[in-house]
DNA sequence: CTTAGGG
DNA sequence: CCCTAAG
């Protein structure tokens, strides 16, 4: 029994592979040319002179594509993985396998669900897993600054562990054999013919692939990207127009076109309750250098997942998604709120880059600024808190989850520490009450300001 | 660069 | 969340 789910799984994951990439074309060697090619190019020409990603200026639009696909599928990896990993901390082949996508492949073997296989979300923070995939993987990833560097190094990882059988890695070999069997197994599924040649193809091995195959396809392998490929694919990816009016092209086919957009669709797909995971993460320590890290903090936000992206979010690049946090805003949780208001109580109202650094490391996103805008919002609800008790007794999943304790701690913080504006509105009535909420209270005497140096 | 304040 | 002015 275990074997044959690990056979299933192992082919799974072929056919997983080959779902996402083409879904329902048949060229298998279409992929995989693209995928040695994705690989090559980006490398031949941003070596030398900029590894950033920004040579899409000028030196030609190829790059930018492809350096999207691999956006893509670093994307890919990331998402999918994050559930995997947890599942698999130590099997790559498995976690290769175990895409999310493995509930579509279940239609076409028929089996049943993987027990736990996919889509776990945990608590851990995208970046850590990614990082830990990769270490468990063994495969060489540069974290490195330019963003090139990594999505190939992705990309190069993704091939390896998935395609090639990597020798140091027995299992390796062992996935392989059963891969070749199962597809073997597939090739009796109509369905999953072509699949399997696809499968067999990208493993370099001799191809019962062929069998099946029309000649045309032979032809698509073989191919590469079509300039419509390449503008269509830009178009899409970047909203940035160049309709292919009078590109028309040669390959009208589905093929590759067809295939980006479908693997990008699938990413779309991530649980949107993964929102609230990252309270609770509170390993992987980030840099904390105090001068680069914001720019460490963008980095890392590029590597989040946005839970509730719609279509234009997954047709956007990364580059714009850096852009606009605007349009993803996670969506503050209790936790965090309870480890503000704790940071605030700790360091002061005025040190919110303390707090982001102590409390909030964990989090990429969430900027001092965010921390203030929140805290500015608590007092805001604090204040007004008219009938609050009501409204939380009503709808305590509603808009407004926030406990009494907490709202009454905010109060306690706010006439301790005032926020800025508040000056005057509210008289500072020492009542002391407050302070036992706040670690290390400074004497009642002290004015606001005193506090907050005090503090400070 | 960080914070405050407004949009 | 974003932007800008001020220290």
């Amino acid at each position: 029994m275990d074997r044959e789910d690990y056979l299933r799984k192992c082919s799974n994951m072929k056919c997983q592979r080959v779902q996402v990439d083409e879904s329902y074309v048949p060229a298998l060697q279409d992929d995989v040319t693209e995928f040695e090619h994705l690989l090559a190019e980006p490398r031949n020409n941003l070596a030398p002179q900029d590894g950033s990603l920004d040579s899409h200026t000028t030196l030609n639009r190829k790059d930018d594509l492809e350096l999207e696909v691999l956006d893509g599928l670093l994307d890919d990896v990331e998402i999918d993985d994050l559930e995997g990993a947890e599942c698999f901390p130590g099997a790559c082949e498995e976690y290769f396998f175990d895409f999310e996508f493995a509930d579509k492949f279940e239609e076409v073997l028929g089996s049943g669900p993987f027990e736990g296989s996919e889509s776990h979300s945990s608590g851990l923070s995208r970046s850590s897993i990614v990082g830990g995939v990769l270490e468990s993987t063994e495969v060489p990833i540069a974290q490195s600054e330019s963003k090139n560097d990594s999505l190939d190094e992705t990309v190069t990882y993704e091939s390896h562990g998935a395609f090639s059988n990597n020798p140091s890695q027995p299992s390796q070999g062992n996935c392989r054999y059963n891969i070749s069997l199962d597809i073997q197994h597939l090739q009796e599924l109509d369905n999953c013919r072509h699949l399997a040649g696809g499968i067999l193809t990208c493993k370099k091995e001799k191809g019962p692939v062929e069998k099946g195959q029309p000649a045309a396809l032979r032809e698509k392998r073989f191919r590469k990207p079509t300039q419509r490929y390449i503008e269509e694919f830009s178009n899409a990816r970047s909203k940035e127009k160049v309709p292919p009016a009078g590109t028309k092209t040669k390959h009208s086919s589905n093929s590759s076109c067809n295939v980006l957009h479908i693997r990008i669709k699938s990413l779309k797909r991530s649980p949107s309750e993964k929102s609230s995971n990252e309270n609770s993460e509170v390993m992987l320590p980030e840099l904390q250098v105090s001068k680069g890290h914001q720019k460490k903090e963008k980095l890392q936000y590029e590597y989040e997942s946005f839970p509730s992206e719609s279509e234009d979010g997954c047709s956007t690049t990364k580059r714009s998604r850096r852009k606009d946090r605007r349009k993803h805003q996670k969506m503050w949780t209790l936790p965090e709120v309870l480890k503000l208001v704790e940071g605030i109580s700790e360091y002061g109202v005025g040190r919110w880059t303390d707090i982001k650094k102590f409390l909030f490391s964990s989090s990429s996103y969430r900027t001092p600024i965010d921390l203030r805008d929140k805290w500015r919002n608590l007092l805001r609800a604090s204040s007004v808190q008219k009938n609050k008790k009501e409204v939380e007794q009503n709808d305590e999943l509603a808009l407004r989850p926030l406990p009494f304790n907490v709202v009454h701690r905010v109060r306690e913080l706010a006439k301790i520490h005032p926020y800025p504006r508040q000056r005057g509105s509210k008289k500072l009535r020492v009542s002391q009450t407050g302070p036992s909420v706040v670690a290390d209270s400074p004497p009642v005497s002290l004015s606001k300001r005193n506090v907050r140096r005090k503090f400070t």
